[in-house]
DNA sequence: CGCGTATTTGAATGAGGTCAAACTGAGTGG
DNA sequence: CCACTCAGTTTGACCTCATTCAAATACGCG
């Protein structure tokens, strides 16, 4: 429960009783090999799922077997809250380490969380928050050149395993992804991917034995023109007394 | 309140008591003139809007000019739920005609729509299918060349405005943006935006006498490689009892 | 008419793609 | 311990789709 509850607690304080709802609410916890399919295009899912530890993607493929990578998920991401309706998944979700995922019964887990206040507003800012990220990826891929949007993606990649509470205090953050994978979610060539992050390299940004990793945090925003302001890390829980201000026995979105 | 009322019945049948709480909600409407600023990048809002009539964009810009739009909005369409978090605007929102909007205040919003399910569930389809415009939108930017860009835009337009009861009942439906727009938008320059609608047209896929229109549906979803699935457009509504099954005073996301 | 904005077209340039081959490193098995 | 494999990475040569620059044209609109 881990990477779920510290994530949670990024966005607002939980409450004991809310702790146990969660912790009490029936769940199951499965391990994946990389490259596993957690999520198939057309699937109706019918439940939650959180990503636990490892990486994943979000991807979207097209007939010819071009593929569009859409993000990238890591410990305490959560998906797809979209089962709340019952519709099938507009796109797949596939692990790209070994990968712990605990999943939820969309009932149990609308009977756990959709009472408690804290638990509600928390949802709420995860959703906000992969939207925005979502625009930023946009932005990335439709305006911004190669080495820019490399830059990008690595400071987004590097702050938010900050928030899931991996990665070391400064720069730090390995990132265990392969230049096909930067390529699949920039829109550019594995083969111009490589040489923009030698050219990287040389100019001292980042380091690359192994897992990727930062070098010059500073220049590297600088390259990137990254403004993390996107990421609303600065969240703080909605007032207390939102919905209930005039009604009380409500909860609501 | 056509286009607001429209939108949210097109996910769910609501309620006599629901529509005349929103009726009742305390709000405004303005008139905007085309290349308004109706949200700020930075802004705090406070208040949630329904784009009545008219179209806007939502887009963000680069320190040197550059400028991305990340969606286009037709009549129905809301913005910013994210309101309901606090934290400052991390895109623009523009007119691109003159524009009817309707806007509430959040608190009040929230009285209104926050403890009534049909209400509840339609807004979170719109959400959901938001986020999946949002996506698609990646992907065309990300791994499309330029001609499946602009006829996949120009379907999902298409798809759109109908689902906003604009547009004619086939192909038809005219859309009202400029080569600028539509560059801006896919990642493309004006110029090459308008000599591959030269080609377009050349092909009678589309015809641009002032807006742009849709000759050949077919042949353009074929281009396209255009699968509508995502938009959702089958939207059912959640069942009724979803979240009163166990806890019959409770009203949840 | 005259102005500003959008569009079109041509020619030259460039960022990134494709193809192909070599290289690295982590298994795996003899 | 070495050979073999497989996946990922690097590098070079060439190509192309889209950009940029520039000039011409069309289109409202006061």
């Amino acid at each position: 429960m881990d990477a779920f509850f510290n994530r949670l607690e990024h966005y607002a304080c939980l409450s004991a009783p809310a702790r146990s709802r969660i912790e009490n609410a029936v769940h199951q916890t499965r391990q994946y090999q990389p490259r596993t399919a957690l999520v198939q295009q057309g699937d109706r899912l019918g439940r939650i799922f959180v990503l636990e530890q490892g990486w994943a993607i979000r991807k979207k493929e097209l007939e010819d077997g071009r593929r569009q990578i859409l993000n990238f998920l890591v410990p305490g991401d959560i998906f797809d809250l979209q089962a709340l309706i019952n519709s099938p998944a507009d796109h797949g979700v596939e692990t790209i380490t070994p990968c712990q995922v605990r999943s939820f019964e969309t009932a149990a887990f609308i009977d756990a969380a959709g009472t408690d206040f804290t638990i509600l507003s928390s949802l709420w800012w995860a959703t906000v928050q992969e939207e925005a990220i979502l625009r930023e990826q946009i932005v990335r891929v439709g305006r911004m050149t190669a080495i820019e949007r490399i830059a990008h993606l690595i400071l987004e990649l590097q702050r938010r395993t900050r928030i899931a509470g991996l990665g070391h205090a400064r720069g730090g953050a390995a990132l265990p992804i392969t230049r096909g994978q930067i390529a699949d979610a920039l829109g550019l060539s594995p083969v111009h991917v490589s040489r923009t992050i030698t050219v990287m390299r040389r100019m001292g940004l980042i380091a690359t034995d192994h897992v990727l990793e930062i070098l010059d945090p500073e220049s590297l925003v600088s390259v990137a023109g990254f403004d993390d302001h996107y990421l609303h890390l600065d969240a703080s829980p909605l007032p207390a007394d939102l919905f209930s201000r005039q009604k009380p026995m409500t909860a609501g979105l």
